[in-house]
DNA sequence: AGCACGCCGACT
DNA sequence: GTCGGCGTGCTC
């Protein structure tokens, strides 16, 4: 055939600004065949000689390019691993936080490992199995019909969990939530689509893996996170590529998965702060949901035991439908102020009476958990004359102690503290002020005696405990399922959680404190120990919602966000300037700062409604850009030529505010 | 990021 | 004349 050679628009796989564009390559003859849109391509990169990575976009007629083409290097593989849909998502997921599509694609494609895509290629020509594999069940807990109807419908909701645990069909445990959205998965399959389940962590992870299993066959559920190794993570990412439909589950980047027909995209506890990007390009998968479902049309579950603030706003304007048990599910929480009991052993201090009493009378049906706010034994260690927290002599870091009895060491460098003498008044005695889970556990040990004690923090890791009667001492997150749910709960360290510098520690204890809630068996007691208003009541009546409305309201008055946006630029005073006063005039609200940062750096942080977030990112892009391209070098202090630091922008970052 | 182009000072 | 150092700008 001599029809004129076509064109690829092909996307570089770098992480520079001003390549962020489709550039054109002519398709030479013998790379018609393969060259297809979505393919792995190599490219010539300025005069001949260095080939870049990158991959084919689309194949047009003609050039937008005035000029001489250079011809497509190489078709890397004829797997079109980038499917028009993550493309599309892929730019207006970069474009919304003014980043490079390429850091997006990053994320939802694997890097290729030939082995596994040579046997993938090599088994596609066998007969696939038959049958989606999914068991559409009635949900139960909800309205009948209800979450059925949102998956079908593909509708967007808020989701409130049941609190409870729930008995799966091989005898394990796991959250009410996770059977809830492995159903609304499974029911998503047997209707021939598929459906994209994002959770925080891989103990969640766990507990929905395990609910699936009970709902739909194994073939089609697939495992996608960033701990699989790369041959694994890449076979799943191929079978993804399959027109079957499957059931995707995994950490945030499970977001940007290839599904064929999806119908669902399902996020578990969108306030924790594990779905949030912390490398460029810094995308919350909340949004990154948000975006992808809009895009292809597909149902939304934002589902959790709380309301995170952002929800709440996308309720409250009517983006997503708010949907609650029916019937009203609710732990029994009690709260109770901070006060000892008089009649209980002095090790047990910080135990009042109230908390005392059910978990002594909780003991003798079964486990009690104690969720504790800090890991290791005692974090913190001060000089028992003067109270001066005490520093490493090595490093000036914290020092404390990991284990009873062990001498005090340093939290940064290890040293350990043998000759320890206080800085401040030259004492030589240590007192230890915070306890942390090993001697809460201790203690209770002593104070229960001839119970089983055991400790469950991010260094020694249970998943679940039995039925039988045990003392659970946990940091928060790391609480085990019990088996048939705890007899009681103790949430102690209520007062030391709120004790953060944070905007968001609100938010943060009730998610802590309600996920640990939902572990409770029915009836059973959930002591809020220490803490009392807003969070104590919504921990009481169970409107978690009621306090992210609450909430909503304070920030909307302070201009915070979710109220609105916000970007920061970060760079030398005079570009970050240049960079906000070239944005359009009247799509910021205001401008905060510039604040200095060390190195002769300045941040600033412009606020602006979500309305003109596309046009606060355009032009903020382009500064970003116009900064890559023209890298002055200027004189520094004494004279010598440095380069210009890049100017960094970075929309909607959770740490600010 | 890399790499080539070009403008200006120092050399045969 | 012309060699090459380093700032500047581009990558289809």
């Amino acid at each position: 055939m001599s029809e004129t050679a076509r064109v690829a628009r092909v996307l570089l796989d770098s992480p520079l600004p001003q390549l962020d564009r489709l550039l054109d390559y002519r398709v030479p003859e013998e790379l018609a065949d393969t060259a297809a849109p979505g393919v792995r391509v190599k490219v010539p990169l300025r005069s001949a000689g260095r080939v870049s990575n990158g991959f084919l976009i689309e194949l047009v007629d003609k050039a937008d390019f005035v000029g001489t083409l250079s011809d497509l290097d190489t078709v890397v593989s004829p797997v079109p691993v980038l499917s028009p849909e993550l493309w599309t998502l892929a730019r207006r997921v970069a474009d919304r936080g003014a980043g490079n599509a390429s850091d997006i694609l990053r994320l939802g494609i694997p890097p290729r490992q030939v082995r596994v895509e040579k046997a993938w290629l090599a088994g596609r020509g066998a007969p696939q199995r038959s049958g989606a594999g999914g068991m559409a069940s009635p949900i139960h807990g909800y309205q009948p019909g209800r979450i059925e109807d949102a998956v079908r419908d593909a509708q967007r909701i808020a989701l409130r969990a049941i609190p409870r645990i729930a008995q799966l069909p091989g005898g394990a445990w796991a959250g009410h939530w996770a059977v809830t959205l492995a159903q609304a998965a499974a029911q998503c399959l047997a209707g021939g689509d598929s459906a994209i389940l994002v959770v925080p962590d891989y103990r969640d992870q766990d507990q929905l893996e395990a609910a699936l299993h009970a709902f739909a066959a194994d073939e089609a559920i697939i495992r996608m996170d960033a701990r699989q190794p790369n041959a694994e993570r890449y076979r799943g990412f191929l079978s993804c590529l399959e027109p079957e439909p499957r059931i995707i589950v995994g950490n945030r980047s499970a977001v940007y998965a290839p599904a064929s027909r999806l119908g669902l995209i399902a996020l578990w506890d969108d306030g924790d702060p594990l779905h949030a990007e912390p490398l460029s390009p810094y995308v919350h998968a909340r949004d990154a949901a948000l975006i992808r479902a809009d895009q292809q049309s597909c149902a939304l579950i934002l589902a959790a035991h709380t309301r995170s603030v952002e929800t709440q706003r996308l309720v409250e304007i009517g983006w997503l439908h708010d949907v609650a048990p029916a019937p009203a599910v609710t732990p029994r929480v009690i709260v109770t102020a901070q006060q000892a009991a008089a009649d209980t052993p002095a090790g047990a201090a910080r135990i009042p009476s109230a908390a005392w009493r059910a978990a002594t009378d909780a003991l003798e049906a079964g486990p009690v958990l104690v969720q504790v706010a800090r890991p290791g034994y005692a974090p913190v260690v001060a000089c028992r004359r003067c109270k001066q927290a005490a520093r490493c002599t090595v490093c000036a870091g914290p020092l404390g102690v990991t284990r009873a009895g062990a001498k005090p060491s340093c939290a940064a460098c290890g040293a350990i503290a043998a000759d320890w003498v206080c800085s401040n008044c030259e004492g030589t005695a240590l007192s230890l002020v915070t306890r942390g889970a090993g001697r809460t556990a201790e203690e209770l040990g002593r104070a229960f005696a001839g119970t089983r004690v055991l400790v469950a923090d991010g260094e020694r890791p249970v998943q679940r405990v039995g039925a039988e009667r045990a003392l659970v001492v946990a940091t928060r997150g790391a609480e085990p399922i019990a088996d048939g749910g705890y007899r009681a709960i103790l949430l102690l360290d209520g007062e030391r959680m709120l004790a953060r510098e944070n905007l968001r520690v609100g938010d943060d204890c009730l998610r802590w404190w309600s996920n640990a809630a939902a572990l409770a068996a029915p009836g059973a007691p959930v002591v809020l120990v220490g803490v009392g208003g807003p969070l104590a009541q919504a921990m009481a009546t169970w409107r978690q919602d009621a306090y992210a409305a609450a909430e909503f309201a304070d920030r909307r008055v302070l201009r915070f966000p979710p109220a609105v946006r916000i970007a920061s630029v970060v760079g030398r005073a005079e570009t970050v300037a240049t960079a906000i006063a070239e944005i359009e005039p009247g799509a910021v609200i205001d401008t905060l700062g510039p604040a200095p940062l060390d190195d002769a750096l300045v941040r600033s942080i412009v606020r602006f409604d979500y309305a003109h977030g596309a046009v606060v990112a355009r032009d903020l892009r382009a500064a970003v850009v116009r900064n890559a391209t023209s890298r002055r070098k200027r004189p520094s202090g004494d004279g010598r030529f440095v380069p210009a630091p890049t100017l960094k922008v970075r929309f909607d970052d959770p740490e600010i505010l």
